[in-house]
DNA sequence: CTATTATATAAACAATTGTTTATATATGGA
DNA sequence: TCCATATATAAACAATTGTTTATATAATAG
């Protein structure tokens, strides 16, 4: 009973959904969120620690970097990924979206294309 | 979003878990659960109190009497529902419903048969 | 080797949540 | 009307959780 107490408060915070909403589409490394949800960096490896601690994401060591994905092995997680996914909507999510798409070096906050994949200024160039 | 949470939150404590199994059955008092869990009032109602705000269970006054029922109006509330009533295994709650088997009037704890029911002892015989 | 980058961890603090004890409110029975 | 019962609410307190700032660790580039 407690495990399940604890994948229930790993879900029970806005920044982790938002966390989780961010991985739908594929793993990303701790920079990358960060951008995308504009917090300091303990703040979200303190998140991604409650979502790894509750079974919900994994991690993949490369290089320096650290890539976070979901963790959907059993039914249970993969129901209760995709009540998150359907229970929040895309505009509550879209400034994450789009500071990651900034981030991931395809276009600056106007829409222009910018290219910081491989600059000093992107992080995680894999 | 932030509703989301709320839900999620009102399943991430034990002691509102137990509570919901035990309205698997059916609507159940106050002071049933009180005796069920073997917890103070106040903490029991704190814990409903918050169940009620996250839209999992309702509440119907009869008499002197609140009767608490789980809400699964919508299909979100019943996955989640669901998701706890086969997370949670039978041992984790057997002392929960011998209590409340106890309470209810059925039996004393060894056993017997005492039919608390109408008695002084009982608080809420429909 | 040194500097830089990515991430984690720790410590101090703030905020939220849960627990306890006491009391208020409401209902029905004597 | 007075009393007992069922429940809620409030206040004080304890415990947990989240945030911030600073620092440590590890990896790579130069």
């Amino acid at each position: 009973m407690k495990e399940l107490a604890t994948v229930f408060k790993a879900l029970s915070d806005e920044t982790r959904l938002r966390i989780i909403k961010l991985l739908e589409k594929g793993e990303l490394c701790v920079c990358d969120i960060t951008a995308a949800l504009d917090m300091v960096q303990p703040k979200v490896s303190f998140h991604l620690n409650t979502l790894k601690g509750a079974g919900l994401i994994k991690d993949r060591k490369a290089g320096r970097w650290i890539h976070y994905s979901l963790e959907n092995g059993d039914m249970r997680k993969r129901f209760l990924l995709l009540t998150v996914m359907e229970g929040i909507s895309a505009d509550a999510v879209k400034d994450d979206l789009k500071r990651l798409e900034v981030f991931l070096g395809g276009k600056d906050a106007k829409g222009a294309v910018v290219s910081l994949r491989g600059s000093t200024k992107r992080c995680c160039g894999e």
